[in-house]
DNA sequence: GTGTAAACGAGACGGTACGTCCTGTCTTGCA
DNA sequence: TGCAAGACAGGACGTACCGTCTCGTTTACAC
């Protein structure tokens, strides 16, 4: 039988997803076990895996729903400022201990697709600017848009993946400033 | 006492790289054992575990020795055909299964060193080509190789790990004409 | 948490305890495995360390169920044919493999407490015609029953352990005729 | 090739022997290693595997050559006195941790031969005694000294072997008394 | 003295079994 | 009757020793 949805005990639920980001925060990806989640939600197993076919989609479902997403900063006027804008808060976000431990194991379990779900919002949305800018003439309507996301966004999560060098806002800049005379008119 | 290298068996030694390749290739990642290495290397346990502290270290190890990187294409003078060729190496390399795996497994298991010190090498002969345009003016000498490098390689690898389209040359194409104009004078 | 027995399945139980007792028959003690015993009894090996500690308590329990220990002969009114035919059940007891092997196992391990529980009901036997045997004046009542049972199983079970000479009824015999030499009036 | 025992190093020899019987003491038998005796020692584990099979003969060897066997009490014509200081040696001797230890292991690895090696002077001696006992008449000719020697060690051993109460020189003079109203004319 | 052959210390090797951990399924008993 | 609790079969983990097999290095006899 399939589960109910109906009859789905909410509480067990949250407990649920709450157990999973408190110890994948504290654990990491690969030391997280259902059986831990279930202890700490005070949960049975079973009652994990009715709902969930393993932890990938149970940490994403947990982040989605509780984790500290959020931050989408208003646009101004000006282009090189919100494209700034926008970078800085993807390097503070992939700071966080639990977006990052999340991004890995979605990563590894190669469930690449609730990766990119996870990551969509932005990209949407620095698409979008982009198009504005095409628009009204400041970025030259040859550019491939997503060719340009892929560069701002690739440039910062490429560091992040590597750590070969700490994420920082001055590095966001530099990446913004350069893509910008690319996309120029 | 730590293990003594100089009685090391290279027969077992080799055995064991060989057999971790073919697994990772076959299996992926994580279905990859260390049990099995040492079945199919005909080796016992032991002398994996002595050698190398996981499956991680053990993979990079193998895939330095014996994977298939060597690809370092000639340099013509022409910058755009220099860059897009480099991509293109690049591309067809993570297209690769084995290469493609051990870059999760590092990814995964939070060797982050091994990882950049596999890609290390394109790298450094980007940036170094780079440089030299920037000596023959072709590149702004304002530019910082390291970002640009990180806009170049970062688009590419973006998609490799999102796997939100396929990697194609086309795309690596139009991400080098994108970065050329913002490198230009 | 110690393991809930009311949930113990029975089925898992005796198939191990089946298996255990036909392992240890055909391989002798020390090549037995727990695992040999786990894959024998179509069992997961934490289903055996669940319930015993060890090989020696397992394969008490697997005798004490299953073995063929049961032989109580009747006594008739004779004191010396009693005695007789007492001993001569335990000599044909140990000449069983199972039961020697058993027993050796318990011995090695230190659980002489298990092994002596084994050997018990026959001695609580003997000792008790012992005093029969006293209330009629058929011995000393100053006779400690306790060394006279000493006396009897200890001869016998001497030669089962160093296997000096063969375990036989003619031996057991001679056991009997002496000791009640010492224990009549 | 078969060991040169000319060229054996008595060193290495002395130190297995110590080694063995040090360790044997302060483990038990089946926690002792060849490893761990090598190790001690100061010794290739070759060196061990040179010279003996196995634990077994290792132990018996040290015992022997090391071990605190030795007390032969002189007879006095007492034969009543005689037998008792006998088994009382055999009761000390049963008590020292080595000698248990030893003896449980040859024990259990069915090297019953090595075993009975170490407890024949004790026997012979006490057999030798009753004969001479037989010859002045003492004992009744009749008696086959074997049987008798099986009384009197049988069920000093029996306690011994099964642990279920403490050995003890009363039990040995107990033992001895109604052994000998058996064997008197 | 020197040469040579064996025993030696050290310890890596292919294996076996250990006892633990976790997976994903199945079962029981309580609320 | 839905869920916590947890037993179950399965299987990989990393460790401990096994007994065998080189490695150089003494050591001691034969020349």
């Amino acid at each position: 039988m399939p589960p109910d949805a109906a009859r789905r005990s909410d509480r067990s639920r949250r407990a649920i997803l709450v157990a999973a980001l408190e110890l994948v925060e504290a654990l990491g990806y690969s030391r997280l076990t259902i059986e831990a989640v279930a202890t700490r939600a005070g949960v049975g197993k079973q009652t994990i895996y009715r709902w969930w076919s393993s932890k990938g989609p149970l940490l994403f479902e947990a982040f989605v729903e509780l984790g500290p997403i959020g931050q989408y900063p208003p646009t101004c006027g000006d282009l090189a400022a919100d494209l700034r804008l926008e970078l800085r808060v993807v390097v503070e976000e992939l700071g966080e201990r639990r977006f990052d431990q999340v991004c890995r194991a979605l990563l590894h379990e190669a469930r690449d697709d609730l990766l990119a779900l996870l990551l969509t919002p932005r990209r949407l949305r620095l698409e979008e600017r982009l198009r504005a800018a095409q628009r009204v003439g400041e970025v030259r309507l040859e550019v491939d848009v997503a060719v340009a996301a892929d560069l701002l966004l690739g440039a910062v999560h490429q560091r992040w993946l590597l750590r070969t060098e700490p994420l920082s806002g001055q590095h966001a800049d530099a990446v913004v400033d350069l893509v910008l005379r690319a996309l120029r008119g």
